[in-house]
DNA sequence: TTTCGACCTCTTAA
DNA sequence: ATTAAGAGGTCGA
């Protein structure tokens, strides 16, 4: 498994799933019967596991071969993202807005889009309302704290399994999300949860169904339960339902498509009306084709600096003076004093902060940005210019 | 049928 | 330190 068909670091941390946990660079996610292992390097991913507690035996073969599937299934293995990127770096030339900037399929390899249990992404994504990829993760793990099962330890951390709808129909768990800091959308899962046992139309047999029915079924479907809107149905449609071409769109790739591409902006940028929402989604499938989603998705990520949030750098050349070399936990903060100009390249698992006095000028895949007096923090495996 | 404020909590910026 | 804005939206008037 080549990296650049999938890059573990960026995939788990860019906002698809809130779950994996990284432990001394061993990845680690727990689904109903056990805690899936994944170790990459350059050449290979390695996979392994821990069974639950006390399950049934099975034959290590079995259980590899169970593990092996999960992780094929789940991570889209059978869809080849070189062919894709090819044809996405094709599309982007022909359509992009103005002509110096880099191909961010070139910088960002290896990004392809989940295969998700639809029931888990639904409820993640209820969460993601108004909302940051660490709370978001914070959420989901207290959800299953809280309403999962038991499976294992890893490394002295316990881990528990996404909580059953069942589990969350009961009358007290609203009052229970919301001590737990779920805020509003501690009323939407319940009642989401209560819709799908209650209901004749709507089931979570139905929900996995989704898979086999088209877009707009889908997301009509979906709209129907409390907490989901279209950003969020299309997320679930995308990241759980095989909706390959479904872009999520939201005022971030709205600009992408203003900023980056010759969509043109009807309106102002602030409303997102239906008709927009509607039109920068076909827009990108235009584009982009059959795969919009999975494209897309490599352009959100190029296009966030924090990419991936915790996961980081780095080697600083000499120019940049450690004056103040503060750990903090994983972070590190350095100041940058002289007039400099370098390059930064992020390697390792670690945080890095940059903080200067005067202005900072950042290019990145020929993008540059202009930060004074503030830090930034570096994804994984790219090179950044820094001037000041 | 569209628009617009309110909504929980936490993080980050000033 | 203390405060305000914003966070990959959704609901309901």
């Amino acid at each position: 498994m080549e990296i650049s068909e999938l890059s573990l670091a960026k995939v788990l941390r860019c906002g698809q799933t809130f779950r994996w946990k990284n432990i001394n660079n061993v990845w680690s996610f727990a689904i109903q019967d056990r805690i899936v292992l994944l170790k990459q390097d350059d050449q290979r991913i390695q996979y392994s596991h821990i069974m639950l507690e006390n399950s049934p035996l099975k034959s290590q073969k079995i259980q590899d071969q169970e593990t092996f599937k999960f992780v094929q299934d789940y991570f889209n293995l059978s869809i080849n993202l070189k062919d894709l990127y090819t044809h996405w770096t094709e599309q982007h030339l022909i359509h992009r807005k103005g002509k110096n900037s880099n191909s961010p399929f070139q910088a960002f390899t290896g990004i392809r889009i989940l295969r998700q249990d639809p029931w888990e992404t639904l409820i993640s994504f209820i969460c993601s309302s108004n909302n940051n990829v660490k709370r978001i993760s914070k959420m989901c793990d207290n959800l299953c704290l809280e309403y999962g099962e038991y499976i294992n330890e890893y490394e002295g951390m316990k881990f528990y399994s996404f909580p059953a709808p069942e589990s969350l129909t009961e009358d007290n768990v609203e009052l229970r999300l919301r001590e737990l800091g779920f805020g509003y959308r501690a009323k939407y899962i319940h009642q989401t949860a209560c819709k799908l046992q209650d209901n004749k139309d709507l089931s979570v047999e139905k929900l996995n169904d989704l898979r086999n029915q088209d877009y707009q079924t889908s997301h009509e479907f979906l709209l129907q339960l409390t907490g989901v809107g279209p950003k969020v149905a299309d997320c679930i449609c995308l990241m759980a339902l095989d909706k390959h071409d479904v872009v999520p769109v939201d005022t971030h790739v709205y600009q992408i498509a203003v900023r980056d591409y010759k969509f043109k902006g009807k309106g102002d940028l602030k409303s997102m009306t239906k008709v927009i929402y509607g039109a920068i989604r076909l827009y990108f499938k235009d584009v982009f084709g059959e795969y919009a989603g999975w494209a897309q998705s490599v352009l959100f990520a190029a296009d966030l600096s924090d990419l991936n949030n915790g996961v980081n750098i780095s080697e600083v050349e000499s120019t940049i003076k450690e004056e103040s070399t503060k750990v903090k936990g994983s972070k590190r903060t350095i100041k940058i004093e002289d007039k400099v100009k370098t390059e930064i390249e992020v390697k390792t698992e670690e945080l890095l902060e940059i903080k200067t006095e005067d202005e900072l000028i950042i290019s990145e895949n020929g993008r540059t940005k202009r930060i004074r007096s503030e830090s930034i923090k570096l994804p994984v495996s790219k090179k950044i210019k820094v001037e000041c």
